[in-house]
DNA sequence: CTGTTAGCGCATTCAT
DNA sequence: ATGAATGCGCTAACAG
């Protein structure tokens, strides 16, 4: 680490100031080159684009942000990294490849602080500034106030005030559990998701609505909260799995959920599928990689990233959109699930 | 939610001077609560941060960011969100959790503008300003004139100036091409990955010494470049495959490339491990998922992304780190990889 | 064509 | 304990 002296630029970032001086013009002058604004002699925009180029001079996002309206730069917020919203953010990517705006994908929620409210925080922070607009992954609280376009994807509640992408939880649940009827099976238990997502309600709903069709009362005591989390559905399926009358079958709300699952079946020496079925639901990459591989509901994550880009980018062109999206689930049928044990069979 | 009237922050965002104006005070004193500075009365602060509350404010990280050095916020510079950078993320955002810091990743070459200098202009624009520091995945260029601590993931070249993690990518290579040999394959082709990667260089090297071990001549014709991408693997296979002599056995740079090496091989007519013997790289969940499973060099994908964090948080410190950090790489033996068919074998 | 003047939202002296 | 003034890096109006 070197310590200059003098103007030299080399520790903190070259600024316009440093590029103005070294070719001898004014602030705006440079600024102006910089945005191919016209007004400015051609030999004058030669002198500073070179000046640019040698001292390696990139305009602060965050300075041309704070002055001008627009930016360039999507945002795409998350509560954390994990595998949902990296499969939707590869959607995405895909999707705004060459549409000329950049992405930027903030975690508002890793600072630990279990806050429901990381959303609004996220994006007050970014809003009015950094972003064009933003993609929403997952929020829990009304996002009425923003000032710029915002599409949710997942959201608390179905479509509300702003523009939503989402799958057919309800239906997509109901296929899970039809699955599992089919095979016999007659208690299925269901680990829901966060209560305070719309998806989580509508696949417990769809667990529900298929039970209902196929004249079985829900036993409520086989109904547990998950949280859409490993270790917490892990928990929950040791108790729900040690009893007496245990279910032959679960329907997670989520992979995680269900990876839970599985490893407290395997802790408590119960083999899948043959003692028990597991179902889960979004078909994450990983689902594929448990032991055995994992039955799922497939949500077409990646389209639903791409959709919600579209979204955006008609929202951000000021033309008018569909307020709501909802993509279609496929059964995904793997090696988690097997007819019922004839054993417990009744 | 309620508007609050008399300063409608209805539209636009709330910013500092909203709240001032609502708690009569002036905009000086707001930032000394909000920042839990000292100076100020109790019965001021209490008034203040009820209406910072009612007006739901948050402190934009722009203007934050733009008069105070530090903003807690770390930056991941991704040429783009594929299954490698995204399982870095999630290493990442795991290893940041709890850390007070937020993350904030970039993907700079969405624009498609193919320059390499993307990590420049993206660190450029970002640092001095809205991040304290930096993890780059697969940097090209020479990342020297950095005004804040960075780390790179899988750079340009080994350890240079900057600290660098990545994984025993020529030790890997290695064991691919061994594995091969001991399945009886002779003829053993490789496409490799971006010339401009440290990493594709050594996987490429390892290639050559296992075979060089095995008292093999590389054929040159079997080394074709795939830039570690899906479509150009599959182009290049095309053309390999369909020769006289073609190879029985590909090792690929990457799991993108071993996946376009499949899909080549199928539209030949090819069977995949019967016919023709398929490894990768990298071991990204999706690996997986390929038919036939792929036999793959698993990276400590997440692993690499927890260091990273862990690094770059020392230095954050200001204390003193290792400057290169290198993981080992195992062998995932799936479906894709089977003993030479005999008719081939001489 | 160019430079001067403002001000974006905020944090920081330094007065009061 | 509080507020007026200043500036971060940049762009938008204007004036020369």
């Amino acid at each position: 680490m070197e310590t200059a002296f003098g103007s030299q630029p080399s520790v903190g970032r070259v600024t316009i100031a440093d590029v103005a001086r070294a070719a001898g013009v004014s602030i705006p002058t440079v600024s102006k080159v910089i945005n191919n604004r016209d007004g400015v002699a051609a030999a004058t925009m030669l002198r500073v684009q070179q000046v640019v180029d040698e001292l390696g001079y990139e305009t602060s996002l965050v300075a041309r942000s704070l002055r001008s309206s627009r930016t360039g730069v999507v945002g795409i917020l998350v509560p954390e990294f994990e595998p949902f919203s990296t499969e939707l953010l590869r959607g995405i990517s895909r999707a705004a490849s060459g549409t000329g705006y950049e992405l930027l994908a903030y975690a508002g929620l890793v600072t630990g602080a279990d806050q429901p409210g990381w959303e609004r925080r996220s994006l007050s922070r970014l809003s009015g500034t950094l972003i064009d607009g933003a993609i929403v992954v997952t929020p829990t609280t009304a996002l009425s106030s923003s000032s710029i376009p915002v599409v949710a994807i997942d959201p608390h509640t179905g479509p509300e005030g702003h523009a939503t992408v989402d799958a057919d939880n309800e239906g997509g649940a109901r296929s899970a559990v039809e699955h599992l009827l089919a095979l016999g099976h007659t208690r299925i238990a269901h680990v829901h998701g966060r209560a305070d997502l719309a998806s989580a309600q509508l696949r417990e709903a769809g667990y529900r609505q298929a039970l209902r069709d196929a004249g079985i009362t829900v036993d409520e005591r086989l109904v547990r909260a998950g949280g859409y989390q490993e270790d917490q559905s892990a928990e929950v399926a040791r108790t729900l799995l040690a009893e007496p009358d245990r279910p032959t079958a679960v329907f997670a709300a989520n992979d995680s959920s269900a990876v839970g699952v599985l490893r407290a079946a395997a802790e408590l020496g119960l083999r899948v599928p043959e003692d028990l079925s597991v179902v889960g639901f979004d078909d994450v990459p990983q689902a594929s990689m448990t032991t055995p591989p994992l039955t799922t509901v497939a949500q077409p994550l990646t389209e639903l990233g791409g959709r919600a880009v579209a979204m955006l980018l008609t929202m951000l062109r000021g033309e008018p959109t569909s307020a709501h999206v909802r993509l279609a689930t496929t059964l995904r049928v793997r090696q988690s699930t097997a007819v019922v044990p004839t054993d417990t069979r009744r």
